[in-house]
DNA sequence: GCATGTGAACAGATTCACAGCT
DNA sequence: AGCTGTGAATCTGTTCACATGC
């Protein structure tokens, strides 16, 4: 179903590119380290070099949230530490609750990124009542039954889903119904949800997909040619099954040599 | 000098865009799901929406991998699913390695969707000496001060890191002397590598970042709109409308735009 | 002199809308 | 009639190059 439509009043001035935002958390790291060893101030070409960008696009990104640098000089780091965090909304304190204490959720839950910046985890929190109790990173694991009360106890918006692929969209469910309005989604799903409800997925096997399509790639020319042989073969072995056949039901012919499939999930 | 990725000089008509790539994994799983419950055919629209994106970009995705369809039908799944696969390589193995088995690594190794897609888990690698011979799902860890070998005898390209972020780069440089070319980063660091390697990064707390910064837009809107209403109603209602009022849709005429998951995928 | 900040050119991705095939 | 496949239009993001101001 079409939902939809994002505000039409959008660009006044609060236009900052969703690229640049995606951005400004890798400046923050860059800037985090320099302010650390006490540099007092950066020029966009170091600070570009640290937080692995081009220059350009650096002062492109900082020109949409002001001017806050000094031309012949640089950026002051200190102040574009906070200009940065308060942009993001990391000067106030995120109450962040994880669902699915499986091994990933335990990871996340011990993930020091997290709190170094804004983030607290307010609580853990799992179906399985042989969990419940069960202290992880120092934080007692709860039960999900209770998942709409510590939503509100704890005035979360921010939610990470951790837990298999079936439990994420009733769990997504309930966490909105609850007043969460952004949720972090490990599992590997689709999620659907209101107008008005961010979502951000991470899928580790995506991630891995993306870097073997470029590894076959690099492979280049004995690749290329093994699949252009086996292509040239289709013209006289199975693949024509597949070409033609279609629509056929179950009983694919294997491939050319052995294991053409392979694809389906355990 | 960063990232110098050959520009299209790419096989052929070989010219998939970045994006369509970043999809792929994304169709390929919506096409399992379908395959499972042995659907032969699909329309654009259909896959489109189990996909989370809408039917033209879908159309003109698979557009570039050549005319799978039938039109006026739609697409045969397992067709698609065999095509889909060979194109991002996964119709052979791959042997993975994850360096750094502490929480995060640990998940890793136990997640399924690495298997179920071509990727094997060859060796868990660890600095510790003290893990060491430790199973962890079902495989021992094995020390660091022999990555070299585990990588040549397993003929890895592949490389996940998992370690601290301190770690991260040394690990890297030696994964790549070692011939990785590929290589999956949660360390919350830049890597720097030779031409010619990949790298792609997840980044946890980078992602909270990001959604952090919408909830905090929302936030402000919600004022701007309470703002904007008591302009409009010059004085008429209270701002109530601030209140908690998400989902909305109530009933507006069609939205002439698709349905958008609101927040770009990674 | 030197590095920021930015309009303008460019490149890439998305959406539209319809021709073309089944 | 229905759905794919794709040029054209549009939108978003990146890079260039230089005017601007310290």
């Amino acid at each position: 179903m079409a939902t939809g439509r994002t505000h039409r009043t959008a660009t006044r001035s609060r236009g900052i590119p969703e690229a640049t935002v995606a951005r400004l958390p890798l400046y923050l790291r860059a800037l985090t380290g320099l302010s650390e060893r006490s540099v007092p101030t950066v020029s966009s070409e170091e600070l570009a070099a640290a937080a692995g960008v081009n220059s350009a696009k650096l002062r492109k990104d900082f020109s949409y949230l002001g001017s806050y640098g000094t031309r012949g000089v640089g950026y002051d780091v200190e102040y574009l530490v906070y200009q940065i965090s308060r942009e993001l909304g990391l000067t106030q304190d995120w109450p962040v609750v994880i669902v699915g204490i499986g091994n990933l959720g335990a990871a996340l839950a011990n993930y020091g990124g997290f709190a170094s910046r804004g983030f607290r985890v307010a609580a853990l929190i799992d179906a399985d009542p042989a969990m419940a109790g069960k202290p992880v990173a120092g934080i007692p694991v709860q039960h999900s039954d209770d998942l709409e009360r510590i939503i509100a106890d704890n005035g979360v918006s921010i939610g990470v889903i951790a837990t298999p692929a079936g439990a994420a969209q009733p769990v997504c469910d309930r966490l909105v119904a609850a007043g969460v309005t952004s949720i972090l989604n490990f599992a590997p799903t689709v999620l659907t949800v209101p107008d008005g409800v961010d979502v951000r997925k991470v899928d580790l096997s995506i991630e891995l997909q993306i870097l073997a399509f470029h590894e076959q790639r690099k492979a280049g020319e004995e690749a290329d040619a093994a699949a252009a042989a086996a292509e040239a073969g289709a013209g006289d072995t199975a693949p024509v099954v597949a070409a033609k056949v279609r629509g056929g039901s179950g009983g694919r012919g294997k491939g050319p040599d052995g294991d053409v499939p392979a694809v389906m999930p355990a």
